[in-house]
DNA sequence: TTGAAAGCGCTAACAA
DNA sequence: TTGTTAGCGCTTTCAA
């Protein structure tokens, strides 16, 4: 293989005539060099196609225009469609992205992946991994010691810390409140693992939408998952065994849902006759499920792009190092989507 | 807030009494340092919570140990799962991922990508982008002008090039003989898009396992989609029109044949009985479809992993600079998942 | 408008 | 076993 050396800012400095500092001013687009001298220069770096090195100017200028993202579980379709949002946001905006993914999404000492992201100068951090049980007790201390801007999704509001995060309560009372208006009593729930916050307020805000009409949400009602299709399927049963009047079921996402019609096919329940389904996420194939799926659409991919903007104006204010760099809590709202499986024809 | 400036090794060298070369070497494991200031040093590193800069060290050593990895279509399932199994074998052998996400799928001007890769002097670069129509002419005579080992993902075998790819072609006989073997004789086929190298061997291998039992694969009996449920539904309708004896279909995603389900279940279709219908991916939610699912199992996370091992290797070979790295073809072989939808109980 | 000098934080090569 | 010198490729003073 030749060694073809990727020329240096000095070699284009020589074949010009010039200092390094000239061409250094051409690569900025400084305006204080004379118009030839630039476009002589601007000539040999097209002809030695010569490249600047991002980690040397990274070295000098301290701020390496990239971010670190923290994502987990990834083979999911919900956190890749976030990263999704990430990935073209940042683009767009001209930085890079440093991506490490949990080994699990409850794994706790994220201390070394900090510092990983600290000794590689990242610009910010945007932590995409759910909030679940105490995995976020590191931050109390931390957040501020690390000393780099640093925006979480989807998790509970705590003041200093800024947060990008879909109004999972409001999904849930909007879902339950669909099922009511169809003249539903037995509502009954299937949630997702009750130690994701996600979960807890997706099921709350069932349980506040049945107390507002006087029915009271009891343990029979409802059955925890794990998100998986197979968890939906076990809950299910579960459910039906205990819960036996149910004529609506509002479960926590769509995969379990998807899993709850297969059920219902199973044994001869009529969708929505018998039972009325609705889900949440909003995944496109819900549409074509069997009877399509009613669903609360969170648009993940917003979540992901709201966050990047967030974090360059975080990382932005923070360099007039005057003033305090204020959090911010950003909710965006999901959006109820009406199909067959809760609706009759 | 307190500017807690980041302790350099320098610091840390005055801190311990000694040069920075001393402490470069503790924090490099190198035998030659007393054991006594190694631990005073050691020491002194934790007190001051010193960080050793990846990125000054990167410009000192010329390595990064980062790779850049391309994606495509983050939003779908599959690239996700392969993504992940990049990152967890990435972070097992230490090495850190720049990601990039193509803006489309048949993105074509690849070129500033594979620039700011290199300005980033990233050791590796994985492509895992689809490959789609001409979108891969670029490589032909830049990759290697680009001198970074790179290494690819689901494409077709070109030699000079290290390539890890499931064996679509035989993931596509081997549904149509699992239907075939049912006693079924008219068996259509609805495809990916065809500008896909992928979807263009899972259709061959439908054909050629028709071809090898004497059935003439024509025109009337498959149909194109674009690999989402939507596209299936309105294929399945089209193939119904023209294909009407058809009593079995291998579709070439499971989120199509999800649709294709739902099609059947909307038109009173008995599935197996009055059609058998197979997919290819195996995503875990095939299992919970109704009904469920057989489908031709494709294993991403370990073309993920594998592809990041190769990409080691490459690396490593290339360092010994004395000879011509060979370029590897790694081929997986995908496997058959029996369910409801092609059996009768 | 241009250049010289110094430095970003680290490591390799050599000398002591 | 330890320190000195030089340099990775770039940018920022400051002078000319």
């Amino acid at each position: 293989m030749i060694e073809k050396k990727k020329p240096t800012i000095y070699e284009v400095a020589r074949a010009a005539g010039v200092s390094r500092q000239t061409v250094s001013r051409v690569l900025n687009d400084r305006p204080d060099v004379s118009s030839e001298t630039r476009k002589r220069i601007k000539e040999i770096i097209e002809e030695l196609d010569y490249q600047p090195s991002a980690i040397a100017r990274s070295l000098s200028l301290k701020k390496t225009y990239t971010f670190g993202v923290v994502t987990a579980g990834l083979k999911y379709i919900g956190p890749s469609r976030t990263l999704s949002g990430i990935t073209r946001e940042a683009e767009e905006l001209g930085y890079g992205l440093l991506l490490k993914e949990l080994a699990s999404f409850s794994a706790n000492n994220v201390s070394p992946l900090l510092q990983w992201f600290k000794s590689h100068h990242v610009d910010g951090i945007i932590w995409a991994a759910p909030e679940i049980g105490d995995n976020r007790n590191w931050f109390s201390g931390l957040s501020t010691e690390i000393n780099i801007p640093i925006i979480f999704l989807t998790m509970e509001k705590r003041k200093a810390i800024s947060i990008v995060a879909i109004d999972n309560y409001s999904g849930g009372r909007m879902a339950t409140e669909h099922l009511l208006s169809l003249g539903r009593k037995n509502i009954g729930h299937i949630s997702g693992p009750l130690d994701w916050w996600e979960a807890r307020e997706r099921k709350r805000g069932w349980e506040d939408a049945l107390s507002a009409v006087d029915i009271q949400p009891d343990d029979q009602m409802w059955f925890e998952g794990n998100w998986s299709s197979k968890s939906g399927k076990f809950a299910m049963s579960a459910l039906q065994k205990k819960f036996s009047e149910m004529d609506a079921v509002f479960v926590g996402n769509d995969q379990m849902a998807l899993s709850v019609l297969q059920t219902a096919w199973e044994t001869g329940i009529k969708v929505p006759d018998d039972l009325a389904v609705i889900g949440f996420d909003g995944i496109p194939e819900a549409e074509f499920y069997s009877p399509p799926l009613s669903t609360i659409y969170q648009n993940q991919d917003e979540i992901g792009r709201t966050a990047v903007q967030e974090l360059i104006r975080l990382v932005d204010e923070g360099l007039d190092d005057g003033q305090e760099i204020k959090p911010r809590h950003i909710t965006i709202q999901p959006e109820l989507i009406v199909r067959q499986s809760t609706s009759i024809p």
